[in-house]
Parts: C-alpha cells; structure tokens; sequence
DNA sequence: CGCAGCTACTTGAAGCATCAACAACTCGGG
DNA sequence: CCCGAGTTGTTGATGCTTCAAGTAGCTGCG
C-alpha cells in the first residue's frame, strides 16, 4: 500500500458511486423485471438482439458477439431458454458446423409483454432522475471508459493471451 | 410495444452506454484482479471490509448490511473464503446464535499484496479516462439515483414485498 | 415461567457463469 | 485429394447466487 497512488476524495467518490449504482439499480431493475415477466435480463438481452433481426434469428457467434458474452455461457443458456420455450435451434444451412437459434412466437410474445414495464422502469430509476446534462454525461463518460477498453486488445488481435 | 413511451435517442445512449460500461469495466477489472492475487472481486470487498474495521473482525450482518448482500449469500461466501484460509469464523461472545467473522494474516497479506494493483487498474481504466468534470458528474449522477432507490424501500420498512 | 415472535445464521437445491477440454466442420496450401 | 489450422459450438466440472426452508438463540409480554 506504499508505492501506488491511493484514490484522491473526488475519485473515489466517483467510483464507489458507480459501483454501487451498479449493483443496486442493476438488481432492483432484473428483480422487477423478473418478477413481472418471468425473464431474467439475460433472457431479454438474447430475446431484444434476436427480435432485432428482420427474420428473428440468428447464429450462436452473432448473439454471443453482439452481447459480449463468452460462447459457452450462451450455449448452456440457449439451451434453458429453449426448455422453457422461447427459442429454438436448428441445425444451419450453409454451415454444418453452427446452429441457428430462432425466437419461438411464445418467446416474441413474452419480450412483447415484458418491454413497456421495463422501459418504464428504466425511466422511473435512472432517465428520470437525471437531468438532460447528467444524462449527456453518463453517455460521454461510457464513451470514454469503453474507448479505453477497446485499446486494449486492438495492437495484437483478439483479447486472448498476447504472445508476442 | 404501444401505450410506453419508449427512450430517446439520448436517453437510450446513456442507458445502454451504462450497460455496457458496467458489463465491461467490472469485467475487466475483476479479471485483473483474480489473475493476479486469486481474489475475486467479493472476495476483495469482504476484506477490505473486515480490514476497515479496528480489530479486523465483523458480524456476518454487519457485512451483509455493508455489502448489500443477502444473508445466504455471504454465508455461503464466507464458509469457501474459510476454506481458503482468507478469514475465520468464530461463535460470538454476547450473542449466541451470531458468529464473528475474522481477517486472518494470510487474508491480511493478500489483500495487501492485491489493493496497489487493483487501484491502479481503476486508475488506468476509469479515472484516467475522465477528466474532472466527469468525475464530479459520474459521483452525482449516482448519487441522484441511489436516492431515487433509497426513496423505494423507504415508506413500508425493508425491500421485501412491500403489502400495503 | 412459558410461549410467541423476532433476529442471526445455515443448509440444500436449482439455476447461472466460467474454464478447460473436446467434437465437428470449413478453409486454404501443397 | 489431404492435412493442418482456424472456426463454431458442446460438454462437464466447479464455483457462485438465489430461494425457500430450517435451526438456534434472544426478547418481550402475559
């Protein structure tokens, strides 16, 4: 603890705050969404970038590239969601490799439901408490902060080990 | 999809800037964090909270209540952190059912070997990203919605299910 | 005292995330 | 054509989170 700066007042005000935005408003937001619609965030997220999609489907990498998860964790999600009937997959055309996973009319028709209470809520606990320069800034700040993010894997390729 | 007034253009890029924001950062920080000292990012907040207090020991509540935590939660979290020779638990003086929840020297030393670089991470990656103003900002931005939170809970006594 | 109700913590099951290993396929060079 | 290298996705193990239920000790009121 001797030789690195420790975090001045003003900085650690900033982020402690943002941690625990996170968490909380993070928490109270899947709760609710949760508890009325009975998806979790993770459902959503897959069920809004599918829906997205002219014919609501798409490729395994193209979901997992477009959320940023690793391709694992989306494969053994896929799989529960299409137990619970709101996607379904199928062997690809084009290429034998991969799989198409497509929204189910059970699944359109559960984000349809589920939308307008989560927008709403999105509203309620972060839109409107800021004012319209606050919310200028969240948008410059994550700008800045993912730009940082970006750099890091750009020099040598992907984000995987860096071996010369 | 009719009756909800859906976000802005700005609204929408604050908010999914946040998101996104917050997936990465934690990410990559809590990624740095466990390849270098093999604690996690809970694992780093329980010791700091144990190490903050004078005599490195708390009640499992006390913890939860400062983390945000559910009570299953850190239960759970401290019994592996035992394993792992972090902390010790032991049965309360004063309190018969309550257990005390003790940093022990090697908890201590790896804390101590893991903060500078976890600092300078958040330095790297968050602080130095931003300049003044958007730290002044990002601290008020969450300051405005954790009171909009704080407001939630408050009228009918804790979170839970609120029946009136 | 006796008992109801609270607080503090534990437990077990189920779902979710991460990691490493693997299988199946495609693509390009010889 | 064949082989090596990369891509796409799956699987199983392990650890983490949540939920609901349970145990044990405290507190207060008759």
């Amino acid at each position: 603890m001797e030789g690195a700066r420790w975090l001045s007042e003003h900085e650690g005000r900033a982020w402690r705050g943002f941690q625990e935005m996170q968490m909380r408003l993070t928490a109270e937001i899947g709760h609710r969404l949760s508890a009325r619609s009975g998806l979790s965030s993770q459902d959503y997220a897959v069920l809004v970038m599918l829906t997205d999609q002219p014919d609501g489907r798409a490729r395994l990498y193209q979901i997992a590239d477009a959320l940023g998860w690793e391709k694992s964790r989306l494969s053994h999600h896929i799989n529960r969601m299409e137990k619970r009937g709101l996607v379904s997959k199928q062997r690809c055309s084009e290429d034998g490799r991969g799989a198409d996973v497509v929204v189910t009319p059970g699944g359109r028709e559960a984000i349809e439901e589920a939308a307008p209470g989560h927008v709403a809520d999105v509203r309620e606990l972060f839109v409107e408490r800021l004012t319209e320069d606050q919310l200028e800034s969240m948008a410059a700040i994550a700008e800045a902060v993912l730009a940082g993010l970006d750099e890091l894997g750009e020099s040598s390729a992907g984000d995987p080990d860096q071996l010369a």
